[in-house]
DNA sequence: CCTCCGAAGCAAATATTTGTGCTTACGATG
DNA sequence: CATCGTAAGCACAAATATTTGCTTCGGAGG
């Protein structure tokens, strides 16, 4: 004994390994300690070696993009509560209530990380922006097919979804109650929609 | 000759280094290249010995704070225009400008890449980000001066700063023309300021 | 049950970043 | 004009991150 132990190198299949290092990923990114992402740290918090995550992901940038996608296709729930005011209103309570932990902040500024500097991937990037926002998109075009009147996606990003981002990365806490609320009755009821009874639909 | 050429040497002064350095930051921020941004790649680009660099600033947090402060207090002049609206408009006309740039672009997101992830620094940070917004404050200061009622700071930042903050990170370009007036016109006409004439003060 | 392929683990080499001791220039002060 | 303190530059050392060659496990297909 006291030899090799070779029985303690337990293996795991790659996707628990998946699994493991976006868990320390947003683990890490979240940690009141603050210590820098790096893939080492990584790594050693998800208990897999190094060399696997380097073979797998390439960059830390990489590595961030694909856990921030994996984690919010898997956290956005769709749920259709008949109305433009209720959908959206439901999307900004899942929003506010994801920010005010500490994994979902983490979430947010992980997008904002891997973001490259370089002008061409910036442009990318906008384009994956544009597609992690497909809910809102359906959203809105759920609202058109009722014969409601909904607010172009520019209005919604700077009224509802800016003020979102803004707060997460700035850990700026939302108003304690009715922020949701507060955001879409702005929205609504100021521009381009006829907020106050959903039915003067132009035809 | 030939052996030591000791008057190649040139050395400059600390705050000429202090400027290479910091436009340094900005340029590699706003290089369409994209490389990644760390302490040698910035003290080769300013043409700086990097030991001079770590012995400064220690750290990259620390430069790229150092860097948006000195340039966000330099670029940020603040015009008097005699009305809250007047001074809102001009600072958004400023900051949709700014980030038209990509030397603006590279300044917000360096603001944001600086940010620790520690939940103690993530406090200071918000702070500062208060400290940051202190023309924003004046702005509203001399505008209770005057008798007018302008909007709560938590209103200005999810309607005027925000959409500001969140196109510069993700590249997204504002629209090309009225969008200062929007943003303005949508703050001060909706919630709790009364927009059309200036003259209803509460008593 | 055997063989083969893909991926994880290990170890060691390489590259890069960060830190240190010392020297040297510049400017302030007397 | 001499001297003294500060900060930049250089060379080298230490720490850390990245890459590579090889081995070994686990599952898919025969």
């Amino acid at each position: 004994m006291t030899q090799k132990q070779a029985s303690a190198r337990v293996r795991r299949s790659p996707e628990e390994v998946r699994a493991a290092v976006h868990q320390a990923v947003v683990d890490l990114l979240s940690d009141p300690a603050g210590e820098d992402l790096n893939i080492p740290a990584i790594a050693q918090r998800a208990g897999v070696n190094h060399t696997s995550v380097y073979r797998r992901w390439g960059n830390l940038d990489a590595l961030l993009a694909d856990t921030v996608t994996t984690r919010l296709e898997r956290d956005s729930p769709l749920n259709d509560t008949g109305t433009l005011r209720g959908d959206l209103l439901a999307w900004a309570e899942a929003s506010v209530a994801s920010i005010r932990t500490s994994e979902g902040r983490a979430l947010v500024r992980a997008v904002v990380l891997s973001m490259p500097n370089s002008a061409q991937a910036q442009a990318e990037r906008a384009q994956q922006f544009q597609r992690r926002m497909h809910s809102i998109e359906q959203i809105r075009r759920r609202a058109t097919a009722r014969g409601e009147n909904p607010p172009p996606l520019e209005q919604i990003l700077d009224q509802l979804i800016a003020p979102f981002y803004i707060r997460a990365i700035f850990g700026i806490d939302p108003p304690d109650s009715g922020y949701p609320e507060l955001l879409v009755d702005r929205l609504l009821g100021d521009g381009s929609a006829p907020g106050a009874s959903s039915a003067s639909a132009a035809d």
